[in-house]
DNA sequence: CTAATTATAGACTTACAATATCTATAATAT
DNA sequence: ATATTATAGATATTGTAAGTCTATAATTAG
């Protein structure tokens, strides 16, 4: 079980641009180099950001990406949610259930299993982590940022 | 993020192990018949389940697996890492951190989220959820069993 | 107004791991 | 001796993630 790179590219696009100077704009392209990641491919997971509320795009020359979210209110699960969907991650699937019928009891384990998880999840915001990006990343990240 | 079929199949597997009468064994047909799914496929897994200790199985006529740890002693998680390996859940990737240099933060926070998971998850046997197995499927595993 | 820049959307391809099958072999019981 | 059962290895299939490519739309700078 991993989580997939979309959603580590998400993660780590919303650390930055929580950390670009509060009005101005990154564009894709920086934030796939320094994520060694296609411009392309990126833009992908950023559109989700974008749907998902967090983020905000402006085409056009000095265009980019910028926060329209306080980052003390997104937490990692949305971020998460948002990339990879909020189906639960196990999922009994027989029919013939071999516990009371209604519930899979190994199900229920693994969906509280799911919520512990869940719960750390959502103490954890990008302005946690925001806060602990070194110097030299905080100012590579503002050199790009138009 | 997805636990795997297989896990799914190992953890049921699992259960049924513990519910024959001890001593006693199952062949993967039955085992697969339960859980609609083939038996060679099931097989493969059972056969991890062997190597990981858990399950010993029997060659020839009326042969099959039985358990031959106590099932109180099996949680949720060693099963899981039975079938799906030991690695984290999350990497961060990236050579550059973009925190301490050493250390990125948001593969910390996943970690941790990861380490609230797994805690409920070594706080739940395999015994556990076998008490809770129905009557009927208690018959018809018995009933398989040799 | 024009040209350059930037994001978006959709179709498409590639890569890879999970899932599944098939066959041959080894071990065991009747 | 034969039927039964698990194991191992090779192979095939499938599905999803990952990534690319192209056309389009929006915006800004000059």
């Amino acid at each position: 079980m991993k989580f997939s790179k979309a959603t580590n590219y998400a993660l780590h696009s919303m650390v930055f641009l929580a950390v670009i100077p509060s009005g101005k704009t990154i564009g894709v392209k920086s934030l796939a180099d320094v994520q060694k990641v296609s411009p392309t491919y990126l833009s992908k997971v950023l559109t989700n950001l974008v749907k998902a509320g967090f983020v905000e795009s402006v085409t056009g020359v000095n265009g980019g990406y910028k926060l329209i979210k306080d980052p003390k209110e997104i937490t990692f699960l949305d971020v998460i949610q948002a990339i990879e969907g909020k189906a639960s991650f196990f999922q009994c699937g027989l029919e013939n259930n071999i516990h009371d019928r209604r519930n899979c009891m190994i199900e229920n384990v693994m969906n509280e299993a799911e919520q512990k998880m869940e719960e750390h999840l959502t103490l954890n915001t990008i302005a946690g982590v925001a806060e602990k990006v070194n110097a030299d990343m905080i100012t590579h990240i503002h050199t790009a940022a138009n």
